[in-house]
DNA sequence: CGAGGTCAGCGGTCAT
DNA sequence: ATGACCGCTGACCTC
């Protein structure tokens, strides 16, 4: 598993995961089952990651003055209060959540500036752009973000999934398919074992 | 890549207390570890992977011999990697964690599709129902979960909310299913994506 | 070995 | 769209 986390310098521009193009790493199109979601996160109770590899580079936790911090750590990409880890690196629940949308949706942002916007608790609405680049850079794995569950409550008719803005990568094919659906009376006819039409990439 | 097998459809579809039917086995579904939509994350703490389940003697390394290459059983519901047997069936720990707080907490789910959903390890979180059906239909045991902490008698009686048991109506099973297709049925082959952004308006 | 339990971290929800 | 909050999952442990 060799992360995407090469060194982390400040890329002026780079990591655009976030661009719909990658340039230099490649965003898998699909690795699904191969993508390696290997997500190493509990560290476990009682023992130390052995591995130091991967993980968090920067790791001057230790040194003077760390008593406290260990009920105040800080999100790794705007500093506010973390509330865990999540993907891979401490993160504040905002983050958190805004990494999962992008991710999920497979959402491209545009910075307005300089791409190299301050990311910080209080500017990280500022710039969708630098945030997700943010995430990334600071090691975020897009691979730890799963797929959606079942959703728990019902949709209503003609609004369900498409509004819940996560599509995931579902392709238009579907939308076909969907329409066909619609159009049946109460489904009778619909089986099981019905699949969407073959879908060729 | 065809990794997903077909979705195991099963001829007679309900199961209350379905059991001793052969399962059709998992299909070999074995190949990308690293598959796992969760965390499989590293050892850690307590010890290297102990037990993973890989006890052989260091003879025979030799891969060549897809026969009994490795002994790694998998689960005979999701197949993933088994860590025993669990109420009764080689199974994973999660489908065995998942399997215990149904039985415990006498949990009914239904079905947003038509009961018959994909059961395998990337699939395995999409649909409760048909898990624990799975989980049913191959043979786990409701009788060996314990009642852990319960009281003896009867805890407050009544208050075992079984939530439901409703048929569900026409409409929304197909809403259902929809939104399950929406959700990739095709295990995360769709990965990356191809989507243009979003553009609203 | 197979029950039980724990809880980090993922998922989703829904006021703002 | 954001992020505080809560439920479910499953890796790891103890018994």
């Amino acid at each position: 598993m060799a992360m995407v986390v090469g060194a982390w310098r400040d890329p002026q521009d780079d990591v655009p995961g976030a661009q719909g193009t990658q340039p230099s790493q490649a965003p898998p199109v699909q690795g699904p089952p191969a993508g390696t979601p290997h997500t190493p996160q509990t560290p476990g109770p009682g023992g130390p990651p052995s591995t130091p590899a991967q993980t968090n580079p920067p790791s001057q936790q230790n040194q003077g003055d760390k008593q406290q911090q260990q009920q105040h750590i800080e999100c790794v990409v705007c500093g506010d209060k973390s509330s865990g880890k999540h993907y891979g690196q401490f993160t504040c629940e905002g983050c958190k959540s805004f990494f999962k949308r992008s991710v999920r949706r497979n959402l491209s942002y545009t910075c307005r500036a300089n791409r190299n916007c301050p990311i910080d608790q209080h500017h990280r609405n500022q710039c969708q752009y630098c945030r997700l680049k943010k995430c990334l850079k600071v090691g975020m794995r897009r691979e730890a973000v799963q797929r959606g569950r079942m959703p728990p409550t019902q949709p209503t008719h003609g609004q369900f999934a498409l509004t819940n803005g996560d599509p995931l990568n579902c392709h238009s094919y579907l939308s076909g398919y969907i329409s066909l659906l619609l159009r049946c009376p109460d489904g009778g006819t619909l089986q099981s074992g019905d699949q969407p039409p073959p879908h060729h990439h």
